[in-house]
RNA sequence: GCGGGUGUGGCGAAAUUGGCAGACGCGUCAGACUUAGGAUCUGAUGCCGAAAGGCGUGGGGGUUCGAGUCCCUUCAUCCGCACCA
């Protein structure tokens, strides 16, 4: 019986779907285990090779799990909402919820045929009005809360109110928009829409005015995590600064909660990092500057207290809100002007212009409130509004940005920390600013001779005593802003009564999405829900038209999966207790500043109000790399640059020594660049410094006998004839007809394509991408492609010969990102059907270690579907028939066995799918040349295999004589005494180097040893006429003799 | 600039505690079987060398009987963050 793949995963997907093998339910018997993928949005383009990856890790280790006596939850489900429906709702009027379900359908269909373990009883879909009820529930909890510091938890909304009538604002310490201060009085004298307004500063889930990064472009805000470098991720669109009213969740509240938590969880540090990066806690003190002649004191904040003395100048931010305030009158031009200027650059402008100096003088002076100097107050943009007080003190000589603004506007600059004793401290001199945290205070008065460490300390403590201001820890994370003007997300359960919002009652819940008729926002600008009809409570009050982000639904999924159909809560008791927190969540590590902020914040909040019973939701965290593609490429000629060689080309056989420097990177200390002079090229690559590069050309120069100038591309010099031909070459890059090169820009040239290998290529740019499916080995189907884009038609191709002389198109490639648009994407599907999902299955583990990016490249699963084939051989005799014998397996045969149970079990523990593969290839070589066909070695065999291979383990199971289901038996036992060897293989060295080996039982003594291997007649060569210093024997590993 | 990772054959990679570097697979070469081969099987395959032998884990240095692994230094490269005070 032939291996047929097809047919057996067909029958085996359709027992398990028959026999509900994956449903797991709460068995208080057995130890659980929680393994999560994180859900996949349920895009257009369907999955590709590099989505299944995560998938098939988690689906072997779920497996691996249950077969070693654990209860799996191993769920799957959708993050169904999303902008890419809703767009393509606006182009084509099919409405969001029609194309996300024949998205999910397609993602099954996918998904089921490479055999998972989910329990799809359990499927969540983040869009279904049962899902989202909770998700709704959770952000009335959020609203109806608040933090308190003391307590480091959230409370609900209600006690703050009661202190607030009995106490005001006193011994209040809470999470808060601003700080405000009242009496208990003058809270019971306020309105109730007075109320309302106020606690909006203390809720975890709050409505405010913020600056907001808005796209016009999708007509949405978006967080900061989904905007990157000014532009949207999703889409690459600019993004503007922009105030607007929003609601937001108060996760800086658990700043330090969130920080902390890292240190509980098993996650990559890489990934800790970036979240502690994010979060950016930074301990300092913040401090009061009095402005001179006005009663008006600013708030900066540093986490240099100890360079307080080194001040000589202070700067705040454009938008900062006492501009106007301290501006002295001959200054209010200058300064309106720039403050205009500022506010108009788009974020990306003002990224990409991070190092040109800008700012302007207000007119005003502060004072030092340490030794009373008087200090210029300027404005510039290098401060940020966003971060501390929007204002700082500013210390040149100790910080780098400071320094440039300071050399730039003349301002001076005073030392006060050194690092070596006898420092001369004219600054007047200096080219950088020393930054350093390190050294010895000077110029600074009760700090001198202090280290910076102590300093800082010491200065804060003045600080504090003086009462000019205090010890402050400073945060980077910012509240999370969770309106998003779309139609496709969860609707807020919330009314306006009176101007100000209020929570549904949580039996009206789920409050469902209305039906609308189209998706884009209104002519006026309001979100596309303002358009669905009756959208007012019973009571006709209006409904908010804003939805929730996107990482709304996705932020406390992991506990529906407990208990997906639950009506009375979001996850019940006793499955909480029994399912815990996710033991091992694999994705990809994208979204660390995304989903897995916003859900450990979510979760924390649900822990505090006792919903979650973990603080933590994800115990341990494994990011599996990103598969890329291999993009293919056709270069044409460019004709700029053939009109550049064409240059060259006159210049060589005028004998002019030319030079092109290329690629001329001084900020990243890196040149590339060649030389071409009289018939000889030269390449130097990747030269370190400019002082290398110089050396290099140098020598050039010498060898080629003729003189040489470092000049960037473009520009060239030569030797004799300098200002004519360089004028030439100017005219001709402006495109003016040259009689030295006459002809070149009035040649007609066809599409020229040009094979990889052809020299030259330099010349050649302008690269197509070609779809994979038309490359070979890195061969193009020329005819294909031609046929595919039948706008080159005509087209000219310079081939390449292969061995036999044949013309072949040989495609340049890169290696990038795998998507649809770069024409690189390898399906799954396809792969199955040539393969089957076995073969996919141990091919996607065995491209190498999890957590690596690698690039795909369907050569090597050739060897996988071999060593599959190998395996199904040994159930079977030469007639093809299923031969298994029950006689005893011999040593050989359970050693093979035993190495592997124990191989396997050790590794796929570690998270090292890949070597895993390798044992299970060594062990089936193994027992194909032993011929082995005993049951009591391929019966365990068939169960060990059966998490990387599901569908062939259980068609051998059964043929093997079972009923029941191989996804239920045990892990097979290890025995030692099977691997135990008596003897040892020695390796043995002679100063360090390996000569030859010895083979010693294993109980020999070390004396022994010595003399056996020293007597050993190839040692004779290697310790004539020598003298053994020293033997060394480690039992077990090696056996080292030092000579002399 | 700051933080983190990576660097080993023609390629993907392995080496878990300092102990035979390159397991396993791809590719390549040679051979067998075959009318045929994009099937199957066997053998070879780090580099130099006819061999003996030498050289080899980005470079340089160190610790050690012994270093891919530990320490110092340097280069390259990728990722994240960034006028964060």
């Amino acid at each position: 019986m032939d291996y047929n793949f097809e047919s057996i995963e067909k029958k085996w997907q359709q027992y398990w779907r028959d026999n509900g093998t994956y449903k797991v339910e709460i068995d208080k018997n057995k130890p659980k285990f929680y393994v999560l993928d994180m859900f996949p949005y349920p895009s257009g383009a369907g999955l590709h090779v590099g989505h299944p990856l995560g998938y098939i890790a988690s689906d072997i280790y779920a497996r691996y799990k249950r077969l070693k006596g654990f209860n799996v939850l191993h769920p799957m489900g959708y993050d169904a909402y999303g902008l890419p429906a809703e767009q393509y709702a606006i182009q084509t009027g099919t409405h969001p919820a029609v194309t996300t379900e024949k998205n999910i359908n397609r993602y099954r269909e996918q998904l089921d045929k490479i055999g998972f373990s989910y329990d799809w009883d359990r499927e969540v879909r983040t869009s279904d009005p049962s899902y989202y009820k909770w998700t709704q529930w959770t952000f009335i909890q959020l609203f109806n809360s608040y933090y308190c510091n003391h307590e480091k938890k959230a409370r609900p909304v209600k006690e703050l109110v009661r202190h607030f009538s009995i106490y005001g604002t006193k011994d209040l310490d809470v999470a808060c928009g601003k700080q405000i201060s009242f009496t208990a009085d003058e809270w019971n004298d306020m309105t109730e829409k007075e109320h309302q307004s106020l606690l909006m500063n203390y809720r975890l889930a709050y409505l405010a005015d913020t600056m907001v990064n808005w796209c016009p472009e999708l007509g949405t805000v978006l967080a900061n995590d989904e905007v990157s470098e000014g532009l949207s991720v999703r889409g690459g669109y600019p993004v503007i600064r922009k105030e607007m009213k929003q609601w937001l969740l108060r996760i800086t509240a658990y700043s330090d909660r969130l920080l902390e938590g890292l240190d509980t969880v098993d996650w990559n540090e890489s990934i800790k990092d970036v979240q502690r990066n994010w979060i950016g806690k930074s301990m300092g003190a913040s401090l009061f500057f009095k402005v001179e002649n006005k009663d008006i004191d600013i708030e900066v904040f540093t986490t240099r207290a100890d360079t307080l003395f080194g001040v000589t100048f202070m700067v705040l931010a454009p938008e900062h809100p006492l501009i106007n305030d301290i501006v002295s009158d001959d200054q209010k031009e200058n300064v309106e002007e720039y403050v205009m200027w500022a506010k108009n650059r788009s974020e990306r402008e003002r990224m990409a212009e991070v190092k040109k100096v800008s700012g302007v003088f207000t007119g005003t002076y502060a004072i030092n409130p340490m030794n009373g100097d008087r200090i210029p107050i300027w404005i510039a943009d290098y401060v940020l509004m966003g971060y501390g007080t929007g204002a700082i003190m500013a210390v040149p000589a100790h910080d780098s940005r400071d320094f440039a603004f300071a050399r730039h506007f003349n301002l001076p600059v005073i030392q006060v920390v050194t690092k070596d004793v006898d420092n001369n401290t004219d600054t007047s001199n200096w080219e950088e600013s020393f930054d350093a945290k390190e050294g010895v205070m000077i110029n600074s008065d009760f700090l001198n001779g202090m280290t910076v460490k102590e300093a800082i300390l010491a200065m804060i403590k003045e600080i504090e005593r003086r009462g000019i201001g205090k010890g402050k820890t400073n945060y980077r994370l910012r509240d999370a802003i969770f309106s998003r003007q779309r139609y496709w997300g969860e609707p807020f359960p919330i009314y306006y009564k009176d101007g100000m919002p209020y929570p549904f009652d949580e039996d009206k819940l789920p409050l469902e999405l209305p039906s609308i008729n189209a998706f884009k926002p209104t002519e006026n600008g309001e979100p596309p829900l303002a358009r669905a009809e009756n959208w007012v409570t019973e009571e006709g009050y209006p409904i908010e038209t804003n939805t929730m982000p996107g990482f709304a639904g996705s932020s406390g999924y992991y506990l529906r999966y407990m208990d997906p159909h639950n009506d009375n809560a979001l996850v019940g008791e006793e499955a909480d207790r029994y399912w815990q927190q996710v033991d091992l969540y694999i994705g990809g590590a994208e979204h660390a500043t995304g989903h897995l902020i916003y859900s450990r914040f979510w979760n924390k909040f649900l822990f505090d109000i006792g919903v979650s019973c973990k603080d933590e939701p994800y115990r341990k965290m494994i990011n599996q790399g990103m598969i890329q593609g291999r993009s293919n490429f056709v270069y044409r000629v460019n004709f700029e640059k053939m009109a550049e060689y064409r240059v060259w080309d006159f210049l060589k056989d005028n004998k002019l020594g030319v030079t092109f420097v290329r690629d001329f990177k001084a900020g990243r200390r890196r040149f590339d660049f060649y030389c071409q002079s009289k018939n000889i090229i030269i390449e130097i690559k990747k030269v370190s410094s400019l002082e290398k590069l110089e050396e290099a050309y140098e020598n050039i120069a010498k060898e080629l006998g003729c003189k040489l100038l470092l000049i960037p591309i473009r520009q060239v010099v030569m030797d004799e004839d300098f200002e004519v031909v360089k004028q030439k070459i100017r005219n001709l890059v402006a495109g003016k007809k040259v009689p030295a090169f006459e002809g070149i820009d009035t040649i007609e040239y066809p599409n020229l394509f040009v094979s990889k290998n052809i020299p030259g290529r330099e010349y050649y740019s302008d690269p197509i991408r070609v779809d994979i499916n038309m490359v070979h080995n890195d061969i193009l189907d020329v005819e294909e492609f031609v046929k595919w884009r039948d706008d080159l038609a005509g087209s000219e191709f310079i081939f390449e010969k292969d061995k036999d002389g044949n013309p072949i198109y040989v495609c340049g490639w890169e290696v990038e990102k795998m998507s649809k648009s770069k024409y690189n994407v390898q399906n799954p599907d396809d792969l199955v059907v040539k393969y089957g999902a076995d073969t996919l299955r141990f091919y996607e583990m065995f491209l190498g270690p999890l957590e690596q990016s690698k690039p795909w490249d369907t050569q090597g699963i050739e060897g996988v579907f071999r060593f599959i084939r190998k395996y199904w051989r040994l159930y079977f005799n030469e007639n093809g028939d299923f031969c298994v014998s029950d006689e005893p397996a011999t040593k050989e045969e359970l050693k093979a066995l035993h190495k592997l149970i124990k191989k396997e079990a050790d590794d796929i523990e570690r998270m090292s799918f890949n070597t895993v593969v390798s044992a299970f290839m060594i062990c089936v070589n193994e027992l194909s040349d032993l011929k082995c066909n005993k049951r009591s070695v391929l019966e365990p065999l068939a169960v060990m295999i059966s998490p990387y291979a599901p569908h062939i383990a259980e068609e051998l199971w059964h043929q093997l004589g079972h009923d029941d289901s191989v996804v239920n038996q045990c892990y097979p036992e290890f025995n030692e005494q099977y691997v135990i060897e008596n003897t040892f293989i020695y390796p043995v060295s002679f100063n360090g180097k390996k000569r030859f080996d010895i083979e010693l039982p294993l109980n020999m003594d070390v004396k022994a040893m010595e003399i056996a291997v020293l007597s050993a007649p190839e040692a004779e060569k290697w310790v004539s006429g020598k003298s053994i210093k020293k033997v060394i024997i480690i039992p077990k590993k090696i056996i080292n003799i030092v000579v002399a």
